[in-house]
Order: structure tokens, then sequence, then C-alpha cells
DNA sequence: CTGAAAGCGCTTACAG
DNA sequence: CTGAAAGCGCTTACAG
């Protein structure tokens, strides 16, 4: 614990004004190369930083991002928040982490302390009077919300439903089930809208079961499927961890994977591309989506303007082993 | 994007002076009830926060704790970071997060800046000079490194391996391998060193491979492992995630677990207790460890002593469906 | 119970 | 190229 230097310091120990201090370490160009020198030894020799706090109460500017989700407990959220504090990292900026659930009370605060510049929101169901009444530049990234009138990115999960259940009958399963992720939420909503638009589009019998993304609703399902006289012969789920938890109920049931049902997910999430059998899944480029997000944030933050436009990118399938052709029967 | 409020608006709007509003904010039987009421309808109409910065200037603290974590990305700190992140919020303090594998220019940055009160640390690779020289309070999580001079909270590695051994040793199996995490890391010596010790002390024929806790570290131990003409019969993996590496690679080989090779884990990562089958693991109470370390961090920012002692706890084996007699062969 | 004033550690016009 | 001075928005002795 020992004691920090302060500009004053600094300038101290090098012979000069505070000023120039400043100066030499914002924009070594405007100080005379010698001067320079000796702050820079005086900067190594106290081991000195300058204090944040002081430095954004005069340049009214925090210096760090705010990403806001919901359940980081979620392994989904994980490569986005590596990506976005990737970014800030080397834009010179912090990474403060919040739960999107907390208290409206502590939302109020997180968007009006000061302590960030602009937010990267993970959560679509917030109230939009709140989210629209922050101080501060906001992007989506993942799930969107119109109401925010925030800009962001995503993959077309609508679109992305229409790959799945191709993938699915294309290995000949004419009756498919998937299980939905949480009411309310808007990508359940376009992944279930997208999976009835496409077993509609492809006369296959779908049916939907209830769900949250957790490995316990897919794991409820796949007891609820289970119990079915007509039993879908596949299965998509809302998520990955969805499916695991299916795959795993599955397998305390005595039934195998994609023996006697086939399942797909939704996320592609590190582990997936490891289990036995690997897992068919929609893949989404959390990493890109997460580093464009800080960027676009970083951006507005900058000056750039606030446009609520969505950047919406192709969905991508990719099959893996927990997905074949129906049994015989 | 409104303007944010000052104090002064709020005391103007009020009718008192800045002092006051101060007062009625930080502890309110300190001020009239009228007038703290007229301060509070005047907090409300203007959204007023108070400016962290500010505030973090005069009183000389950040309000913060910093997490610094290896590879954000594994889920293995998942619950850690959600742990602390509560805890710090149940205090009222703001949670930074950053990578402990930045340059050392940036670590000094993170520890000095005064963004952060504290540091709850998950990484005992680190310089210890470094660490020993940051002017802030430090808390290790899960691994230690006595040389930091820092309190922390882990489990009983060591004697999590005995467990181990014992366990797969009790099923029958005389010859184990051990995929070992990465050199140097303090964890991974403590559990191949416990693995070692143990395989001693019950005749058992231990074996080492080289590993790093990743998944894709695991596929390659058992790449290695398949290919020796004395197949041990049961698999010890340092992490996790090692251990579903293992067992994807062994799936991808037309192996089955347990069937032709037991595998056991190390961790208990949310995932584990729903793999086909369900992973044999030690479990770390992840969320116990980062509340525990949170708590711990407060109470020394708050002036409690820093005294470097280590809390062990005792470690517990969770038995699943991955491991099981080993083949008749 | 309340206010005027100082000061936390920076940055930035403004002079020179 | 450099310095003196003001001010960012708070909190806290110090008076009254």
């Amino acid at each position: 614990m020992t004691t920090r230097a302060r500009m004053a310091d600094v300038a101290r120990t090098a012979g000069v004004s505070t000023a120039t201090v400043s100066r030499a370490l914002s924009d070594p160009t405007r100080v005379d190369p010698a001067t320079r020198d000796r702050i820079m030894d005086a900067v190594t020799s106290t081991g000195y930083r300058a204090n944040a706090a002081a430095r954004s109460l005069r340049v009214r500017r925090a210096g760090a991002i705010l990403v806001l989700a919901p359940n980081l407990a979620n392994p989904f959220f994980n490569r986005i928040v590596v990506a976005v504090t990737q970014v800030a990292d080397a834009h010179g900026l912090a990474v403060q982490l919040a739960d999107s659930r907390a208290a409206p009370e502590r939302l109020a605060t997180l968007a009006r302390d000061g302590r960030a510049d602009g937010i990267v929101l993970l959560d679509a169901s917030l109230d939009p009077a709140v989210v629209r009444g922050w101080p501060l530049p906001v992007v989506q990234a993942c799930e969107w919300n119109a109401a925010y009138a925030a800009p962001g990115l995503a993959i077309d999960n609508h679109a992305a439903m229409g790959l799945v259940v191709d993938h699915l009958g294309g290995l000949g399963h004419r009756r498919i089930l998937h299980v939905a992720g949480p009411e309310g939420n808007v990508l359940a909503s376009a992944r279930t809208e997208g999976f009835v638009a496409a077993c509609a589009a492809r006369a296959v019998q779908g049916s939907l079961e209830a769900g949250d993304f957790t490995m316990e609703s897919g794991a409820r399902a796949a007891r609820a499927w289970a119990a079915r006289p007509d039993r879908p012969t596949a299965v998509s789920c809302a998520s990955d961890e969805c499916a695991i938890g299916f795959i795993g109920e599955c397998w305390g049931m005595g039934l195998a994977v994609p023996r006697d049902v086939s399942v797909a997910g939704f996320d592609d999430i590190e582990v997936s591309a490891r289990l036995a059998p690997p897992l068919t899944t929609i893949h989404q480029p959390r990493a890109r989506l997460g580093a464009a997000a800080a960027e676009r944030l970083i951006a507005m933050i900058g000056g750039a303007d606030h446009a609520p436009e969505w950047d919406v990118m192709p969905a991508h399938l990719v099959a893996r082993g927990s997905t074949a052709a129906p049994p015989a029967s």
C-alpha cells in the first residue's frame, strides 16, 4: 500500500508546472523534447498514473463503457463480454459490468452517475421508457428492442429457424418440436415465429413446448416430450443450453441422441462442438457481435450519429452429430 | 441524451445550499424533515444522481472493485464474477472487469488510476513484485500465490486429487492417467502433485499427460491416450473443460464413456451435471468463493487487516455417470 | 439545522 | 514552449 503520486509530485520532480506535465502526457509533441524527457523520467521514478476521477471530472468523460447483461452466469454472454473488453482496452477505455435485472433505482444510478460514457445493452426486456431516458449512447447486441431507439447488431433469428427446419426436414423428420425461449423475450419470439413459419411453409408438423433458454427448462421439456404419445422425432431448442439439458435428460431416461431423437440447439457456445455427440446448432458469431457493438458504441461516444439502425447478419447452421435421420419405427 | 442535473440544480430547486443536499443524501437524519422532503422532491424531479467522479475525487475512494481474471471466456470464471458483482452491488460498489494478461503498462494503470479501491485477483501467475507493488488491497480466489502476500480462498486442491484417485481406485481402476493443467500454474501443480502422491499412497499406477485446462488440450490428450499400448482405464482431467474435450474426442474415435474409459473432471461447472453421461468431478463452490472473496476485499477496503491468510475449504467429489468399473478386458 | 468556503487532482483556455 | 489560474461537481470541517 504505497501512497500514490500526484501530478504535482511529477511536476516538482521534473521542475515544471502541472500544466506542462499534463501536456507532455496527452500530446508529447507540444513540449520541448528535453522537458519531455525530464517529465517522463519523473513519471517512471514516481510510478505516476493520472487519477481517473480527477481527469474525468475535468473532461466530463468517464473513459469507460458499461456492459449491462441479464444473467451473466449464462455462458452465452461470456464471449461477448470478452470481445467488448478487448475493444475497450484497445481504445484505452475501462469496462464496467452490471446486471441488467438490477432494481430500477440501481439502473438509474448506473446510467447517470457518470461512471460510463456509453452502454452495451444485452437485454431487450427492459422498460423502453427507461432506456430512452438514459443520458448515454446505447448499443444493443444480439437482442433487439425497437422501442429503445438504439442501434444494434444480431443475426437473423427468424431466418435461422428456417435453416433448422430445413436441416431436420431434409433428414426426413416430419414431426418437429421447438422448445421455446422465455415469453416476452424478443429473441425467443423471433425464433418461435421463425419456426412456426418454416414448418408451415414446408408442410412439417411443428409443435411447441415452453422453455426459458436454461438447461433446466430443456430437461423439463424432455420429460414432457417423452410423455407424448406422438413424440416428434426431432427437437429444436431455442438455445444450446436448453439442448444440453434436453439431451442430458434423455440420457437419464435411457434414450440416445441422435438414435432415438435428433436435437438441435441455437448459439453455438464453445462446449457444443465438443459434446458427445457434437451439437447441431445455429452459429452466433459472439466475438464479432461483441466487438462490433463496442466499436459502434465508441464511435457514438466520439460523436458518431445515433441512428437506430439494426445490422442483421445472415444466420449459419452448423450440422453436427446430434441430428440424423429419424428412427425407422 | 438529456443533460444531467448537478447537485447545484437540486439545491436551487429545493432552495438550500449544496452542503445541505449532500447531507440529506448521505445522512438524512442530519437535516430537518421538511428540508429533506423538499430536497428529495427536487432529486426526483431532476432525476439527479451524484457524479461519481466528483464524489470519488473528493472522498478519495472509487466506490468500485476490480476483477482481474485471465481468459474471461472460460466458463469457470463466470459464476465467480457474478458472485462478486452481486456482493459489490449489495454494498453499493461498481465492478470493473479486466484481463489479467494485459500488458504490464496496462496493469499498472488499472492498479493506480484510482478507478478501483481493491482487486479480486483470479490469476496466480502474475509477477509477485508487480502485485505487491499495487497500492490497493488484493484478495485472491481459487488460485493462490504466496508471494503475492495477499489473503485468499480456495478448496484443497491437493486433497481433492486424493478423492479422485480413491473414487477411481474404488471402482477397480489400477492404471489412471492425469491430464495436467498448464505448467507454472499453481492450481495445476497442486493437482498434479496431489495425483502423484495419491497414486503412490494407494499403489495405483499413475501416469501424466500435458494439458492446459482447455477442451482442445483434452482432445489432444485423448488422442495420445488412445495411441498408448497400455491404455489407462481411467482418466482424471485437471478441469471439466479438459474432460469434456477428452470425452468428445473419444466419441469421435468411436469410444464410449464410461464403457471404454472412465473420465473425471475438476471444477463442476454448470454444464457438467447435464452431460451425457454426467461428469464425475470435484465440486468448486464458485459462487461461495467469489462472494467470500468480495466480502473479504470490501472489509479490507473498509480498514480490516490485510493478513495474507489463506482459507482452505475441504474438497468434495461428485460421483456421476462418467466413471464406472473398468472394462472386463 | 444550515451555509460559505476550501480543496480533492486534473485540463485548458489565456497570456507571455 | 511554458505557467498561473480557473473550474469540473462533489464533501466536509468550520462557523453560526
